[in-house]
DNA sequence: AATGCGTGGTC
DNA sequence: TGACCAAGCAT
């Protein structure tokens, strides 16, 4: 590992926030130092590309400006604006630390990273970009661009998959930090590794910092950040179920317990479970049609008769899950009450004005492309 | 410490 | 198409 002395550090620090006064980005969350406008923009970056969050962010701050509107906010308004964003328990944690700043906090923001992680969603790397750049507090913001950008400065092999890592990082890069302008320098390295030094295609050749890059003078650019990978997303066979009535879709809202949280779908069955709770010898599509349509009538008395639907099953990957669903259909001639099944009936036309995660999109439009091309008008 | 949690872009 | 990556956090 590399040791820098107290004029590199000096050095390092010029060449970077030269080079971010001229070049660094314009962002919209750049245009003042607000803490509510940092920390959303902060909370949506997480694991999430630039390009994707801004015009996330130009509606969100068109529709909760302040942090007491966000307090005040219907979830369901809340999980639209966050629709496609993914990583949903970001917007409900955001909202709840909105309740708690302006309930246990009067509305005054913690100013350091230390107090501003005691909010819920906010960890190590968002209290440390939130203090520098809205308070100027003189901490490192360890994110995946700083593990990249001072892995490679710095021959650093630790493996950045494992939480211990990080510890080392903020204290390598603590006394790097400028005392002077803490929240340019950790944007800075944040444009770094999102332009010269980014995981593929980097270019170091043209870094601003290139004579700094100790990676690039060894000739071993690619072998840093050290990270070992992540396991293969499971493989989850689903069926879905379009049951439609005169009074349009059966739809349900899933609950804490499940991903997704607080989002709606068609009913969505796990084949496994399914056989758990109707066991026979040999599973087969018709088997299993027979076992929902016998769990529809006797639990939820809701008797249904189900088709398929052609074609192969809607496939949607998460970054731990490989969902396969099987669509079936029901329709039905008269609306049964749905005394015993948690679930309501949706009008066709107002389906899409509900909070939708993308899965349930890949549904809609798989049913429409299959014989039903009108089936859920967009208004 | 290890695992669960979304989506879109890229090669 | 599959594998990997992208401004992480909670439990």
């Amino acid at each position: 590992m590399e040791k820098w002395s107290a004029a590199t550090i000096r050095e390092f620090r010029r060449t970077l926030l030269a080079w971010y006064d001229q070049e660094g980005r314009n962002l919209p969350w750049r245009r003042d130092h607000e803490p509510y406008h940092v920390w959303v923009s902060e909370i949506m970056l997480q694991q999430t590309q630039v390009n994707t969050v801004i015009p996330y962010y130009e509606n969100f701050m068109a529709t909760f400006p302040t942090v007491t509107a966000l307090a005040n906010a219907e979830q369901a308004d809340l999980l639209k604006a966050w629709q496609g964003l993914g990583y949903y328990s970001r917007a409900r944690n955001l909202q709840r630390a909105a309740q708690q700043l302006v309930t246990d906090y009067h509305g005054e923001w913690p100013r350091t990273a230390a107090g501003l992680a005691d909010l819920v969603g906010i960890g190590p790397y968002t209290a440390g970009a939130i203090a520098s750049i809205a308070f100027g507090e003189a901490v490192p913001a360890v994110d995946g661009n700083a593990f990249r950008v001072f892995s490679r400065l710095l021959l650093i092999d630790d493996d950045i998959a494992k939480p211990q890592t990080r510890k080392i990082f903020e204290q390598v890069i603590q006394p790097i930090v400028d005392p002077e302008r803490p929240g340019a320098f950790n944007q800075a390295i944040m444009d770094l590794g999102s332009s010269y030094m980014t995981a593929k295609n980097s270019d170091p050749a043209h870094s601003p910092v290139r004579e700094f890059d100790a990676s690039y003078r060894e000739d071993r650019v690619d072998e840093f950040p050290v990270k070992t990978k992540a396991p293969r997303p499971k493989l989850m066979p689903y069926y879905g179920l379009i049951v439609h009535s005169p009074a349009g879709y059966l739809m349900v809202q899933r609950d804490a317990n499940q991903m997704l949280t607080g989002y709606w779908t068609f009913p969505l069955v796990i084949q496994a479970g399914l056989r758990e709770a109707v066991p026979v010898d040999t599973p087969t599509l018709e088997t299993d049609i027979a076992a929902l349509e016998q769990q529809f009538s006797t639990d939820y008395q809701l008797p249904i008769s189900l088709t398929t639907v052609s074609g192969q099953p809607v496939s949607h990957t998460y970054t731990h899950q490989r969902w396969q669903v099987k669509l079936l259909v029901a329709e039905l001639a008269t609306t049964p009450a749905l005394t015993f099944y948690p679930g309501k009936w949706v009008p066709a036309a107002e389906i899409r004005a509900l909070p939708l995660p993308k899965v349930q999109e890949k549904i809609m439009t798989r049913y429409q492309n299959q014989g039903h091309p009108q089936a859920f008008p967009k208004n």
